[in-house]
RNA sequence: GGGCCACUAGCUCAUCAGGUAGAGCAUCUCCCUUUUAAGGAGGUUGUGCCAGGUUCAAGUCCUGGGUGGCCUACCA
């Protein structure tokens, strides 16, 4: 290294490409006939010499070509050069004419080559995976080693990317709201805390973007949209990451079934788009998008499970029935939180093919419609996936004065110890007693969708730098 | 949160009943002018997660802690 570093340059300025490896195989028969010079630069992965002859995988963002140094070649003092002071880890570019080997491999016989990053620390060994915990801790060894793992994050950016044009084209704003909240709200969850030091005061990051976004609904924008991340303050697990991507969207005007009309064409065109011609596998589960999704009202899905109509029995009828399904009651739940743990256990296993699941018992959302039907309801559907929550939705409470009502009803729930109960946002219902439209809203969790497109059965699969524990304690 | 399991070389893993640690890859030396998990000969590599305890003797048994994985419960 000391000898090396005074002989060259270890860590140039640039370097001018003329192929990168993909467009080498792609124009391989002209490359070959014409004898063109090609530069191509990667990082080494691997170091097979023969003697006088070194063959040298390199890789780059989209694949690995070879290259071959030859002593008649280079000369014996920069072949010498290359074959003790090249390693595994390294950055090279090479330099010149692209070739066949014997065993058909596409393989460039190198004329000349520079140092474009010196590696002074090993990659991992190669022929077996690294550990779930060492990809996700060491995410540049993960990406560095595994073109799988490059392309799973790769399609992350182009499911987003699709979404917003998708959000585009149905002519929606996009738009970015605070992060850092006087006041959280929007979802039920713990916020992280954290202080302004100029203002001396508590700031909250947001659990969700909904109070924000309908606050643009009030200003007159009609549909706007955010991808950005959420915080809650919860438990991690293969599902659950403390900071996730939301998707929410607001349009005035706009009720729960045009929302859901909305969210079908969307999950619709992910599923064409990255599917298999509208379908999806997702472990040992085949979902197809192509047919109109099911739709399946919340009591109707339960009284198929229980025999009942659970809307005409009392509370204790309802928590009777919760029992002898084997749910564990605790003291805080009241009858609609049964009613959601009985749907959590007896129908949600099941909806593996998409299913918009309809009007909710109004007591677990708080910023939703009256239905306009049905007493104790809700308009609201949630998008179920294999097995997967993916979307949430309403007709958009906008009623200034059941919205005060529903934020008491909230507080008496915090005030009996229930801590993801939401706060009273007082800004939030000045501006909707300054008139808000009827308006459709939906959140969709994206690191969900991500999972689902990809085939991920682990968050940590597709978020670049998943939560974790410091290494080594404390 | 609860339960089960794991942690040994840079990486992936062995060490079966407690006797003082090994393989492959990486690394180092040498041979080899079309290799591709290249091959051949030889060498180096360890706070056995941490802290206590039992024992003549602990990577191995016990206790506590740390980190991770899986299952389970809840929020996306």
């Amino acid at each position: 290294m000391a000898e090396l570093g005074e002989k060259v340059e270890l860590y140039p300025y640039s370097y001018d490409r003329t192929h990168n490896s993909v467009q080498a195989r792609a124009d391989e028969s002209q490359l070959v006939e014409s004898e063109t010079k090609v530069r191509f630069p990667g990082r080494i992965m691997a170091k097979r010499g023969t003697g006088k002859t070194l063959f040298v995988p390199i890789s780059d963002e989209w694949g690995t070509l070879q290259a071959y140094f030859r002593k008649d070649d280079l000369g014996e003092e920069r072949f010498d050069q290359v074959k003790r002071l090249i390693d595994i880890g390294d950055w090279i570019g090479v330099e010149g004419t692209l070739f066949r080997t014997r065993t058909d491999e596409l393989t460039v016989k190198v004329e000349d080559f520079t140092f474009l990053a010196k590696a002074i620390r090993p990659l991992p060994e190669k022929f077996h995976d690294m550990s779930l915990e060492n990809k996700s801790r060491r995410r540049h060894l993960d990406l560095a080693m595994n073109l799988e793992s490059r392309e799973r994050f790769k399609l992350r950016s182009a499911i987003i990317t699709d979404i917003r044009g998708f959000f585009s084209d149905e002519e929606y704003l996009e738009v970015e709201t605070p992060v850092l909240q006087p006041l959280y709200g929007g979802a039920t969850a713990r916020p992280f805390v954290t202080h302004h030091n100029a203002l001396d005061m508590t700031l909250y990051m947001r659990i969700a973007d909904e109070l924000y976004l309908k606050r643009l609904i009030v200003g007159g924008f009609e549909r706007v949209y955010e991808i950005a991340k959420d915080f809650r303050n919860e438990g991690m697990d293969r599902t659950h990451n403390p900071e996730f991507t939301m998707l929410e969207c607001y349009a005035a005007y706009w009720d729960y079934h045009d929302m859901m009309d909305l969210t079908e064409r969307l999950i619709r065109r992910l599923a064409i788009t990255f599917g298999n011609e509208g379908k999806l596998t997702y472990g040992d589960l085949e979902m197809d998008f192509n047919q109109p999704f099911a739709r399946l009202r919340f009591m109707d899905a339960l009284e198929e499970k229980t025999g009942q109509d659970l809307m005409t029995l009392s509370d204790d009828e309802v928590a009777a029935v919760a029992k002898s399904k084997g749910i564990t009651l605790k003291k805080t739940m009241g009858r609609d939180k049964i009613l959601d743990e009985l749907f959590s256990e007896l129908v949600e296993p099941d909806l593996i093919q998409p299913t918009f699941v309809m009007d909710h018992p109004k007591e677990l959302s708080p910023l939703a419609k009256a239905h306009r039907e049905s007493d104790g309801l809700v308009e609201r559907f949630e998008l179920f996936v294999a097995g997967f929550e993916l979307a949430n939705s309403f007709s958009e409470l906008n009623d200034p004065r059941e919205q005060r009502s529903r934020f008491m009803d909230q507080k008496a729930l915090i005030e009996a110890g229930d801590d993801e109960a939401q706060p009273i946002d007082e800004d939030f219902l000045q501006a909707m007693e300054q008139g808000m439209p009827p308006t459709g809203g939906m959140g969709m969790g994206i690191d969900r969708l991500v999972m689902l497109l990809t085939d991920s059965n682990n968050i940590r699969d597709i978020l670049l730098f998943p939560h974790m524990r410091p290494e080594g304690g404390q």
